[in-house]
RNA sequence: CGGGGUGUGGCUCAGCUUGGUAGAGCGUCUGGUUCGGGACCAGAAGGCCGGAGGUUCGAAUCCUCUCACUCCGACCA
């Protein structure tokens, strides 16, 4: 395609609303334009790269046997009755009524839909196993879209669901899923690890994330570079510190209660007892599914919430409200402490090592020192409850872990018979015996690893496409287009690539080379072949837009040059 | 959902405090000079200043309401 033919608006400046890397570039390439908060329109250029994403996703999933269906994106409401998801969905749902005033759905996710679809159809053992899979827009009305494509209301996903006799079946249907997924980031150019993530309320056997390191990321992950241990944070487990099990004040002293006016939080502790935050504990009230609970975690630590609510096995989990916390402690915030308290209270595993610490009194201006946990308080269990730091040892092997943030770009998920069992999907054995399926579910957010590419492939100058991805592979840029020659040998360069079946478009616009090169740049076109001042030799410029350095090739040289590049790369 | 910020031509923004009938740069169009990293000259088009109401002789500017976008937080099968 000739480039003075092509809709690439690309911009000089970055739209205000962007905020990160792959938004700015997504919006100034010309690759996308946004219709309303969390909703993009995919303009050519992008829409040939998202297409080249699907298609990898596509081709490694088809290798995996996994089957291609689609179905609709507009759902009945009745199947989500079904299984109760209706409600939960609550307001990130968008709901919408027909002329009958019956209830429907744009669908945020398609579990229903499938189990209900491959129960009605399939009966026999025979069947068994089977792995579907679409690539379908889904819409969730997110709170708080953020950072372009990465979080949207609208957004493509690719879904499958593999129904098997047993968990031996699922592990090896799973399994084939995980490297499906493996070659298709690789194949995307991503640099990713895959990290135990926590199944939550889904219940299920087992759940692992694809996750894409970047600072922008909203996931925490934690890994270990010794052992290879990597999880979600909400997963990560926390070994306790016993270095303090030695200090001088082993022995238990006895309770003060001290006057501390306005002293509530910690920082303020710290200043007040003049200590190391490590020798407070805090005492945090929640709501879960309407019922109080308390949870401790050492002073320097942040309560996760995961952990807590897997414990409590709860739906909701929610942080009491003031007036709660007061009933409940009969202190304002600021003052609860475990002394006393009449309500189910979980501790971290770290705040059983501790000792003659200071918590609040539960009387509002008071605190109470050198409090012992089962000699003053006891608490109903003592778990892991708190958020994993970078440093701390890894589960594993106990070296230190590191800690960075994360795109979640994949999800794989064994759900085990949470839904076969909700929607009566169920298989007959050899025995002419009911057993329901055992499910697993697997994500790709087709969007989001795009711009995940995009993130972890710019620079100042613009997007750098991997090969596989790029929107076109080559670029052929006369410096003047009115320099008949230059055309000519452009134009040449151009048809010969075209017919190789490489992917080139020719930047036949009458600007000024700057304005060229910017934009070829700006939009990452791998390869750049320049026909200008040395064309009357017979001599181009041949430039990688990752590499940087010009070589000088002659007409044939180059295009030999770019066929190589775009093939090896491709793997023909 | 709580707290902040911003809405002025396609993009980035000024003007608002102190009311007087809308500006710059970029982009676009025309003509010309140019042609190796976002050129220059000359000319032109394009905005009921997010919307509604109010105050006023007069509102982009002040007041009220509302909508949208955005950031921080909470939340996130």
């Amino acid at each position: 395609m000739r480039v003075s033919q092509m809709f690439i608006p690309t911009l000089r400046e970055v739209p205000a609303e962007a905020e990160i890397a792959s938004h700015k570039l997504m919006l100034r390439a010309g690759l996308m334009r946004k219709l309303a908060s969390g909703i993009y329109s995919f303009l050519p250029l992008g829409y040939r790269t998202f297409r080249k994403v699907e298609q990898i996703i596509r081709e490694e999933m088809d290798r995996a046997g996994a089957q291609e269906l689609i179905m609709s994106a507009l759902l009945p409401a009745e199947v989500y009755q079904a299984s109760g998801r209706w409600d939960v969905f609550g307001p990130e749902m968008f709901r919408l009524k027909d002329r009958h005033n019956r209830d429907f759905c744009l669908g945020p996710t398609h579990e229903e839909i499938f189990t209900e679809t491959v129960r009605n159809e399939t009966r026999s053992y025979r069947s068994l196993p089977m792995t579907l899979y679409q690539i379908q827009t889904k819409y969730r009305d997110e709170r708080r879209p953020r950072f372009g494509v990465m979080r949207s209301r609208e957004f493509v996903m690719k879904d499958a669901y593999s129904f098997d006799r047993d968990e031996a079946g699922l592990d090896i249907s799973y399994k084939k899923m995980y490297e499906a997924y493996c070659r298709s980031f690789d194949r995307c150019g991503l640099d990713y690890i895959v990290v135990d993530a926590d199944t939550g309320a889904m219940g299920g056997s087992g759940s692992q994330e694809f996750m894409v390191k970047s600072e922008i990321g909203e996931a925490v992950i934690a890994f270990c570079e010794a052992c290879g241990y990597a999880a979600n944070d909400e997963k990560a487990q926390c070994v306790p510190d016993h270095s303090h099990k030695d200090d001088c004040c082993s022995a238990e002293m006895p309770v003060e209660k001290v006057a501390t006016p306005d002293v509530r939080t910690i920082e303020e502790l710290m200043n007040f007892f003049k200590c190391s935050s490590k020798e407070f504990a805090k005492t945090l009230i929640y709501k879960a599914d309407g019922k109080i609970v308390a949870a401790m975690v050492r002073g320097d630590r942040e309560l996760n919430e995961t952990k807590l609510q897997n414990h409590l096995g709860c739906i909701e989990l929610e942080m009491a409200d003031a007036e709660t916390v007061s009933s409940i402690t009969g202190a304002a915030v600021g003052f609860a402490g475990p002394v006393g308290l009449k309500v189910e209270l979980v501790a971290d595993l770290e705040v059983a090592e501790m000792k003659n610490f200071v918590v609040g009194a539960n009387e509002t201006g008071y605190h109470l020192k050198n409090v012992n946990i089962n000699r003053d308080f006891k608490a109903s269990a003592v778990i892991d409850l708190r958020n994993i730091v970078e440093g701390d040892p890894c589960p594993k092997c106990g070296a230190p872990v590191k800690v960075a943030h994360g795109i979640e770009v994949g999800h794989i998920f064994k759900l085990g018979t949470k839904y076969s069992d909700a929607l009566n999907c169920v298989y007959l054995d050899e025995n002419g015996k009911e057993n329901p399926m055992v499910m697993g579910c697997y994500g790709i957010g087709v969007n989001r690893t795009m711009a995940a590419v995009i993130e972890q492939n710019n620079d100042d100058n613009g997007i750098i496409w991997p090969m596989s991805v790029a929107p076109y592979h080559v670029t052929v840029v006369p410096v003047n287009t009115t320099d008949s020659l230059q055309m000519e040998i452009a134009e040449k360069i151009y048809s010969e690539l075209q017919a190789s079946g490489v992917e080139v478009i020719l930047d036949d616009r009458n600007e000024r080379p700057g304005v060229k090169f910017k934009d070829m740049d700006l939009i990452g076109i791998p390869v750049r072949i320049t026909v200008g001042k040395k064309a009357g030799e017979g001599i181009v410029e041949y430039k990688l837009r990752k590499a940087g350095e010009v070589k000088e090739f002659t007409v044939e040289e180059a295009i030999a040059q770019a066929k190589k590049e775009v093939y090896s790369a491709l793997g023909k």
